[in-house]
DNA sequence: TATTGTTATACTCTATAACTATA
DNA sequence: TATAGTTATAGAGTATAACAATA
């Protein structure tokens, strides 16, 4: 490698959404094999595992939750519905899109757990799983605030101005 | 919300490559503006940004750093190329596919660093400083621990299976 | 009138395979 | 023969806007 240098490099590794990207990309890779074997997409899995949690669940939280655009979860929920894994619950809020596992897509989420339990101890073991947790701890608080930071209004200008529609 | 569960909840937040898509999700729309004003994807921008560091590189190391699959890459230069943010160099090699920033690219680049400094900082303010830095470095050394057990070779199943080529 | 979700549409990225050119 | 990159192609996600139904 010619024109590489240390201090410069160390800037890219800086960077959080490209670190996120790719310590994502690696830690995907290693379950994803898992999720493929069963013909699922990720965004689908999300879902699955994000149902198998909560039991019903309406279209914008698990937008929020599973970070799906609207428009995709619809597609989403057309296939899964298909492959009988969810299924529509009734709900009060006539405008709300309501959905749980069937038993069907119950069992499939615990097959996937239980196929990749080993791969993730495996990890666990070679990075430390106290490590493991304080890097999830930093994670999940570091979402917190840059959406607190959202919230609070834009101090910055570029926010401002897509606030205004410029663009 | 009916059924949700704390301890349930839990189990979601402790998913890696969950946590790691919504970190990511919030912080990139915190910067996406500043990327979106100058009429860049964030693929783009990763490309930018990686060769303001090395000066020139080529197309598979550029693929690896910006988690970008080559024929995307391929696009991406195109677009580039013809926006005069990056040029070809000559390389002995005449297989490699060699790039660097233009004198317009580097401008550009610079641009965009400038004007999301403040909300880079924000941010480390809100988080701390100190906190953002073992973020980034447990992100960093996850990366190479995955990416050592890949190389180790898959002592799992699905990962053999997916090497033995059924799907 | 505001909210929830779907449809429509265009663009980009993802992922493979097949192909070309070079080493 | 192996490697680097491009082309081709299919599919899925991203993102907006417009619309329908309900509250």
């Amino acid at each position: 490698m010619p024109t590489s240098c240390k201090k410069e490099l160390r800037k890219f590794e800086k960077s959080l959404p490209i670190s996120l990207l790719r310590t994502r990309e690696v830690t995907m890779r290693l379950f994803k094999p898992f999720i493929d074997d069963h013909d699922l997409t990720m965004p689908q899995w999300r879902v699955l595992r994000a149902l198998a949690e909560d039991e019903a669940l309406d279209a914008k939280a698990l937008a929020e939750r599973c970070v799906i655009l609207p428009p995709s979860l619809t597609r989403i929920f057309r296939g899964l519905t298909q492959r009988g894994l969810i299924e529509q619950v009734p709900c009060t809020d006539a405008r709300r899109h309501m959905v749980r596992l069937t038993p069907e897509g119950l069992a499939l989420f615990e097959q996937v757990v239980q196929e990749s339990e080993p791969t993730y101890r495996q990890l666990a073991d070679a990075f430390g799983a106290e490590r493991l947790d304080t890097l999830l701890d930093l994670l999940n608080e570091l979402r917190d605030t840059v959406q607190q930071m959202q919230e609070d209004g834009p101090v910055a200008a570029p926010q401002m101005r897509k606030v205004a529609g410029i663009r």
